[in-house]
DNA sequence: CAGATGATATACATAAATGTATGACTGAGT
DNA sequence: ACTCAGTCATACATTTATGTATATCATCTG
């Protein structure tokens, strides 16, 4: 009843042994040792009054109470995570790490040059940048700047709308030479399409939107972009891209130019960053490097 | 260079001396000794390579790094509490503490007649009611549920809306009989009036609305909700009042029946916790309590 | 079915963090 | 001017946490 709190490395330890799913793979995590990551658990598992875990020879399985602890345990990495990033940079000068979430086609492919001309005017900055179609919550502190396609609800966040994206519809040369080129969206029923595995709430908006899209038929699927641009570059079919991303590759032919989806996009930064000079720096990098992009400027010429 | 992630126990030691001011006083508050925290903050300071604290022998004064960290280990020290909260609650039966922030008229006046009618029904619940006008952040889990007069924005809040509690002039009686009775809102100005000490944003819509209070001068002023009621039922003067709390108390008199003034109200909750029975029925009672409270209910009597 | 691999648990030695005791300094009050 | 209560810094003893080595068990593989 008199226990005291117990040691925040605990939670550490904790999460590791989540991630890692046994305590010798969370001590090579952690660079402790298996026995060391044992009585942390056990410590743990006294203070909280629950088990965590059940043991077992071939690794750990969390129990329920492990598993609603778990997000915490992430918040808690998330924000120790930006507390070092915030305290890597100093007051005045641009130095330390600031950690960017975009999507996979924006992180991948429009990023790259505009983050490469931003790191070679300020050589002490390390840019962290995570390109995943996965959402990183800037509240919880995940990302210090993002690149969202939907507008930022929270007043918490400090944002900058960039402007539309449009998307149309390409094939390679080599394509058209031989299937022909689509001469109406009815025309694509007998044509390749690359697209989407799963459901996202894009495309049911592209759906609602052009509903003759509903019966046609994908002859090439991925959840990764990269793998879906990599597969249009190489003549496999159709595909929507960015239609400045496409002025890059001079193979690439735009198909029903009617067609034409906007993707609204804003760079978002929690208001607490706008001081730090790292932030704000890469901020307005972001922001001008994207207007350019939407504008089809001529700064966004790939390496 | 190949330094390791620094203890998180040191983040608890270096906000425990961002808020008590000293090493000696942060080692009292955590149950460590003055040398210990000393090393704690000596260990942080290597690591993130900025000085946090400059020594004196009346206490450490904090840099400007050391205040850009504090709201990341204000957030670890809420969560590690939420984690606490949430791990003290078994997953079926209706344990364990939850933690309410509401402001300090409901939460004074109107909550713990509903909280004792909850605890009766649940003995092994442990309630937290933090009942201040301070804003607590539910998606930083400093609080479990709250009560909040303002229609929450985030999408990840549950929410649930309670209705419109409606405040009126009042006054005691024994006020009445020395001062008479004001018949119209001019006559307000010769009567004392009690208010806020300070600006809030309800205050401004009130002014928008009813400009006349423009002019109007207070006879006592105090940023204690509580103080400003405990005036008026001694009779100091005149306060707006929640017209259903004005009920239980039969020397207060309504004035001016012609004013009044909407508070909006609702229940909110983060949306992980609505699988936490301890959670789920406290939201259930703060939602059933208070739609009894804003009906003028009976079962809002005060012990 | 034997052997390799990878897991947890335990015993013991070692390293590390903590506590105790003390000294030096500051500012407030007498 | 002096005490007193407060602070931080340092030297040393002790407790605590960690690492090493080993035993035991399960699983997969040839």
């Amino acid at each position: 009843m008199t226990e005291s709190e117990p040691s925040w490395d605990f939670y550490r330890t904790f999460l590791a042994v989540l991630q890692q799913g046994s305590l010798s793979a969370a001590a090579r995590d952690l660079g402790l040792t298996q026995p060391t990551i044992g009585r942390h658990i056990d410590a743990l598992e006294a203070a909280v009054g629950a088990e965590l875990f059940t043991r077992s020879q071939q690794g750990l399985l969390p129990t329920d109470t492990a598993l609603v602890l778990k997000p915490y345990a992430e918040t808690l990495a998330s924000t120790t995570a930006a507390l070092l990033r915030a305290a890597s940079s100093s007051r005045d000068k641009v130095t330390g790490t600031v950690r960017i979430s975009a999507s996979e086609v924006i992180g991948t492919e429009v990023l790259p040059s505009i983050l490469a001309e931003l790191q070679a005017g300020y050589p002490d900055l390390v840019i962290e940048l995570s390109a995943s179609d996965a959402v990183e919550d800037l509240l919880q502190r995940e990302a210090d700047i993002a690149v969202r396609m939907v507008e930022p609800a929270h007043e918490a966040l400090l944002s900058r709308h960039i402007g539309i994206i449009p998307l149309g519809f390409f094939a390679h040369r080599k394509y058209l030479e031989r299937y022909g080129m689509p001469e109406s969206i009815e025309d694509l029923q007998r044509h390749k399409l690359i697209g989407f595995d799963r459901q996202t709430a894009y495309i049911r908006m592209m759906r609602k939107r052009y509903p003759i899209f509903d019966g046609i038929t994908l002859a090439f699927r991925s959840d990764h972009t990269i793998a879906q641009h990599n597969a249009l570059r190489a003549g496999l079919g159709i595909s929507f891209l960015h239609i400045p991303l496409a002025r890059r590759a001079p193979d690439l032919v735009r198909l029903l130019p009617e067609i034409e989806l906007p993707l609204d996009t804003w760079v978002v930064m929690h208001e607490n960053l706008k001081t730090s000079p790292r932030c704000r720096v890469t901020f307005d990098a972001l922001v001008s490097g994207l207007l350019d992009y939407v504008k089809g400027g001529t700064d966004g010429r790939r390496s």
